[in-house]
RNA sequence: GGAGUCGUGAUCUAGUGGUUAUGAUGCCGGUCUUACACACCGGAUGUCGAGAGUUCAAUUCUCUCCGGCUCCA
C-alpha cells in the first residue's frame, strides 16, 4: 500500500459533499434529549394513541391477551418492578407490530392483608376491635389514596395498557367473579370444610397456605429431656428413662407418642413400653418409626400437636388424637395446666425452668434451625387445629403437571420452578381467612344442621351482613326452616388473584367473548410468585375448565443492585425509579432493561449503564437524522436500479429482521436489541452510509430508497424497546404513528441473499484503510493508492469514492 | 441432606469436538475526520468455575467437586 503526497490545496468545488446544503434533515430538532419524551406523552394524549392501545372487539386480527400483573399499590414502585413492567410492555408492543389485536388490560390488586395492616397500625388497634363495616371503609379510603399515583408513572414509562378500563380486585364486579368460581367449584364437589392442623400466623391472626410460608435460618436451643419409663421410672438409671431431644419443650403437654428408629439398637429395649410426660405425668407409647433420625439429638423424638409439619404428617399416619394446646391468640389452653394462658415463648421459659428444677432437663445445646415464617408479617408460624374451607388439589397434581408441560415457558428452564412446587404439595389448599378486607366467602349455613348453602353466582355477596338470598326456603338437607347464618370468613387473596386471566377474558361477564378467547395468550410475571399466582391460576383453570390457562408463561428474574445484591433499605442500595427517569429518561431505562440479560435471569440495575445507553440512543438519533436528509423513496425499492452495495445492505437487513423476529417470538428482548443495534450501527451507519454518501448527495434514488427501507425497518424493530424515540422519529420522518404499523418483512430476499458473503471482506477492507490512514496520520479525505481487491470488485466505485483511492 | 438450574474478560453476551473464543459496555491511549466528541481510531483484559475421564483433539461430551439461584427435607 502506498500513498501519494497530498495535493497542496484541496479544491472542493467539485466535491459533491459541498452541495449538501441542498439536503436538510426533516427532523425538526437538532438533538434528541429525553425531555422530548414528555412532549411525546402529550401527543399520545391528544392523538388517540391511548384509544389505539385498546383491544378492538371488531377486529379480524387474532387476539393476543396479556394477563398483566395487577400491581399492589404500596406507595412507591421498586425500580425492578418498573423494569419488569416495561418488559411486559415490550411484549404488548411486539405483538401489535406482529399484527395481533392486543388485549393488554390494566388493573390494581387492592385486596389483602397489607392494607389492613396499614390501617391497623395507623389506628393503633386490631381489626377485631373495629366495627367490620367501618374497618372496610377505612381500608378502601387508604388503598385509594395510595393507588392514585400509579397511572401517572405507568404512563410515564410508556406502558401501552388500556388505561380507560382499569379493573380493581376489590370491586364488586371482580369479587362477584371470585365468588362465582367458588360457587361453581363447590357445586362440582371440589370444596369442603374440615377441622385440620393449619399454618397460623399470630401476627395476621389467620390461617395461611404453605405457599405463603418462607423458611428462615436461625439457631435454636435443643433440649435433652428425660422421660421416665412407665413402671421402671428412674431418672438416674439408663433403664428407667429415655432421653429425648426437642426444640419445643412447651409442647410436652400435647405429646402423643415418642418415636425411635427401628434399627436403633440403643432403644430396642423400649419398643412397646410407655414413657411418662415430665411435669404432666401422662403416659404415651414409645414406638419404632423410620422418621426418627438416629444421628439427630439423642435419636428419640416426641410427637406433639403440632411442633412442625412432620408432626402433622405423623399424627395422620399413626392415627393419633391431636391435643389442642394453642388457641387463636397463640396462647396455651387448659391442657397446658399451670402454663395456661402463656405465650409460646413464656411457656417455654417456664417449663424449662421447671424441668430443670425437677431433674428432667439433662442438657442443652445450640442447633441450626429453619423455621417457618409468614411472608407478610414475618412472624413465626404456628400449627393450630382450625376449621377451614379447602380446595382439593392433591388429587389433581398429575393434571397440573400435564398442563405445565403444555404451556410454553420463557425461559424454558423456569418451568422447573413450577414443577418443583407441584411435586412438593401434600395437602389441599386452605382458602378461608379470618380477615375483613378480602372477598367474602359466599356461604350461609343452616341454623339447625349447619349444612352449607351457596347462592346463585353472578352477584357480589357479603354474608356477614346480608340476609341469605334464600331466606324462606327450608334447608336442603334437614328441611328445617330455622333460618341461616352468614359465613364470616373471607378468601385467601390468591383466590382473587388466580382469577385475573379469566376475569380479563370476561368470565362471568360476557360468556360469548370468554368462550371465543379462552385461554389467555400469556402470563408475564416474576419468578417469586410462581408457587402462588401461577400455580393457583393453573389449579383453578383445571378445576373449572379442565384446561391450561395460558399458551405462554413468561417469567422474569428480580431486579438487583449493580453488584447483584438485593436492594434493601438497610444496605442503602435502593434505586428510586423516579430519579432514574428524571436523569436518563424512560427509553434509556427501557433499553437498559432489555439489554440487561436474558429473560428469567436476575438483573443488575446500574445507573452508569443506563447513562451509557442514553448515549447509544443519541447515536441512533443521529443515524436517523442523517438518513432523513434524503427523500423517502422506499416504496420504489423494487423499481430503482440497485447497485451491489445496496443489495448487500439489504441482505444484511433481511438477516437482521429474521434473527430479531426469532428473539421477539421468545419475548427475550436482549436478542433483537443486540442484533438490530449491531446492524444499525456497525453495518448500516459505519459502512453503508459511508460507502453511499456521495451517491446520496448526488441524488441517487436507489440509495435513497435503500436508506429509508433500512431506517423504517430498524425503527420498528426498536419500537417495542424504545417507544418514545422511535415514535418521534417515525412521526417526524414518515408522518405516521409507528405504533399502528407492522414490522417490516424481509425485502428482495432472493436477489440479495448472495450478497451475504461480502460482509466480512467488505467491512475488513474498510477497517484496514481507516486504520492505515489513522496510523499514517492522514485525513480520511486524503488520497491513497490502493487497488480494490478482486473479490470486492462489485463495490469498486463506492470504495474508490469513499476512501479517495487512486 | 436431597432435587432442579446456571457458571465464557470488570459487566452483559455469541459460539463450537479442531477458531489467534464473538460482539457490546466499561477501562487505557490517541484523534474536534462537515450525521454524531452523546463521535471516531487503536490497545489491554479470558488457564471458557475446578478436577478427572472419553478422544488424535474438549470451552463444547461424561463424571465428580466448588460457587450462585430456586425448591424440598
Amino acid at each position: 500500500m502506498t500513498t501519494k503526497p497530498p495535493p497542496p490545496t484541496q479544491n472542493n468545488r467539485d466535491n459533491p459533499q459541498r452541495s449538501n446544503q441542498k439536503y436538510k434533515p426533516v427532523i425538526s430538532f437538532k438533538k434528541w434529549h429525553f425531555s422530548k419524551e414528555l412532549e411525546v406523552l402529550e401527543e399520545w394524549k391528544n392523538n388517540g394513541t391511548y384509544k389505539a392501545y385498546k383491544m378492538n372487539p371488531n377486529s379480524k386480527k387474532p387476539i393476543f391477551s396479556i394477563d398483566t400483573p395487577p400491581p399492589y399499590p404500596s406507595g412507591r414502585w421498586h425500580v425492578g418492578a418498573v423494569a419488569h413492567y416495561t418488559m411486559i410492555d415490550m411484549i404488548a408492543r411486539t405483538q401489535r407490530l406482529r399484527g395481533y389485536n392486543v388485549h393488554f388490560p390494566w388493573g390494581l390488586d387492592r385486596n389483602g392483608i397489607n392494607i389492613e395492616l396499614v390501617v391497623e397500625k395507623k389506628e393503633g388497634k386490631s381489626l377485631y376491635d373495629f366495627d367490620r363495616a367501618e374497618f372496610i371503609t377505612k381500608c378502601q379510603k387508604e388503598i385509594t389514596k395510595i393507588s392514585n399515583d400509579l397511572d401517572t408513572i405507568a404512563k410515564r414509562i410508556g406502558l401501552s395498557v388500556d388505561f380507560d378500563n382499569p379493573y380493581k380486585t376489590d370491586s364488586d364486579r371482580y369479587r362477584a367473579v371470585t365468588q362465582r368460581t367458588f360457587i361453581e367449584l363447590y357445586e362440582k364437589g371440589y370444596i369442603y370444610e374440615d377441622l385440620r392442623p393449619n399454618n397460623y400466623c399470630p401476627g395476621c391472626k389467620t390461617t395461611i397456605a404453605d405457599a405463603e410460608i418462607y423458611y428462615k435460618d436461625g439457631e435454636i436451643t435443643l433440649n435433652y429431656i428425660k422421660f421416665p419409663i412407665e413402671g421402671q421410672e428412674d431418672l438416674n438409671n439408663a433403664e428407667g428413662h429415655i432421653l429425648i431431644a426437642t426444640t419445643r419443650p412447651e409442647l410436652i403437654c400435647a405429646c402423643q407418642t415418642v418415636l425411635v428408629h427401628p434399627e436403633d439398637d440403643r432403644y430396642k429395649k423400649f419398643h412397646g413400653k410407655k414413657a411418662l410426660l415430665p411435669i404432666f405425668g401422662r403416659s404415651v407409647p414409645i414406638q419404632p418409626h423410620p422418621s426418627a433420625k438416629m444421628e439427630y439429638g439423642s435419636g428419640v423424638v416426641m410427637i406433639c400437636s403440632f411442633g412442625d409439619s412432620t408432626d402433622v404428617q405423623l399424627f395422620r399416619e399413626l392415627n393419633l388424637e391431636p391435643i389442642k394446646a394453642l388457641d387463636l391468640n397463640v396462647k396455651f389452653t387448659s391442657v397446658a395446666g399451670k402454663y395456661e394462658g402463656m405465650s409460646v415463648h413464656e411457656a417455654r421459659e417456664a417449663i424449662l425452668e421447671d424441668l430443670d428444677k425437677f431433674g428432667f432437663l439433662e442438657s442443652q445445646e445450640q442447633a441450626p434451625h429453619k423455621y417457618p415464617t409468614c411472608e407478610r408479617s414475618k412472624d413465626r408460624v404456628e400449627i393450630i387445629l382450625l376449621k377451614e374451607y379447602y380446595i382439593k388439589q392433591v388429587e389433581f397434581l398429575d393434571d397440573l403437571k400435564k398442563f405445565a408441560s403444555k404451556m410454553r415457558f420463557h425461559p424454558k428452564k423456569n418451568r422447573n420452578i413450577l414443577l418443583d412446587w407441584i411435586n412438593s404439595i401434600t395437602i389441599d389448599w386452605p382458602i378461608s381467612r379470618r380477615r375483613y378486607y378480602h372477598t367474602e366467602i359466599p356461604v350461609w349455613k343452616c341454623n339447625a344442621c349447619g349444612e352449607i348453602h351457596v347462592p346463585e353466582p353472578g352477584k357480589y355477596y357479603q354474608p356477614w351482613r346480608e340476609p341469605p338470598p334464600f331466606e324462606n326456603k327450608p334447608c336442603k338437607k334437614c328441611g328445617s326452616t330455622s333460618g341461616y347464618t352468614g359465613e364470616t370468613k373471607t378468601f385467601d387473596t390468591w383466590m382473587d388473584s388466580s382469577n385475573s386471566s379469566i376475569y380479563i377474558l370476561k368470565y362471568g361477564q360476557d360468556p360469548e367473548f370468554f368462550k371465543t378467547h379462552y385461554p389467555c395468550s400469556i402470563r408475564p410475571q416474576g419468578r417469586d410468585i410462581v408457587r402462588t399466582w401461577l400455580y393457583y391460576t393453573i389449579l383453578k383453570n383445571r378445576l373449572l375448565f379442565d384446561h391450561k390457562p395460558f399458551h405462554h408463561v413468561w417469567i422474569s428474574g428480580l431486579g438487583m443492585d449493580k453488584y447483584g445484591r438485593k436492594m434493601s433499605k438497610s444496605l442503602g442500595n435502593v434505586i428510586n425509579p423516579d430519579d432514574v427517569i428524571k436523569n436518563y429518561g424512560v427509553d434509556a431505562f427501557r433499553y437498559s432493561a432489555a439489554a440487561i440479560s436474558h429473560v428469567g435471569e436476575d438483573f443488575r440495575i446500574d445507573e452508569e449503564k443506563i447513562d451509557n445507553n442514553r448515549k447509544t440512543l443519541t447515536k441512533f438519533f443521529n443515524i436517523a437524522k442523517f438518513t432523513s436528509m434524503f427523500p423517502d423513496k422506499s416504496r420504489y425499492i423494487r423499481s430503482v436500479r440497485l447497485r451491489p452495495v445496496d443489495m448487500w445492505i439489504l441482505s444484511e437487513l433481511n438477516l437482521c429482521i429474521k434473527k430479531a423476529a426469532k428473539g421477539y417470538a421468545d419475548f427475550d428482548f436482549i436478542v433483537p436489541l443486540q442484533i438490530v443495534r449491531n446492524f444499525f450501527v456497525n453495518n448500516f451507519a459505519n459502512h453503508y452510509l459511508e460507502m453511499t454518501k456521495v451517491r446520496a448527495y448526488e441524488g441517487d434514488k436507489a440509495v435513497w430508497a435503500t436508506l429509508h427501507v433500512c431506517l423504517k425497518a430498524v425503527l420498528k424493530l426498536f419500537h417495542p424497546i424504545i417507544p418514545f424515540l422511535t415514535y418521534k422519529l417515525y412521526q417526524e420522518i414518515y408522518g405516521k404513528n409507528i405504533q399502528l404499523t407492522r414490522f417490516s418483512k424481509p425485502i428482495l430476499s432472493d436477489l440479495t441473499e448472495s450478497y451475504q458473503k461480502y460482509t466480512n471482506p467488505l467491512t475488513e477492507f474498510n477497517a484496514t484503510i481507516w486504520k492505515h490512514k489513522t496510523d499514517q496520520n492522514l485525513s480520511k479525505k486524503e488520497e491513497i493508492h490502493v487497488i480494490v481487491p478482486e473479490e470486492l470488485k462489485p463495490f469498486r466505485e463506492e470504495l474508490i469514492e469513499m476512501h479517495h483511492l487512486v
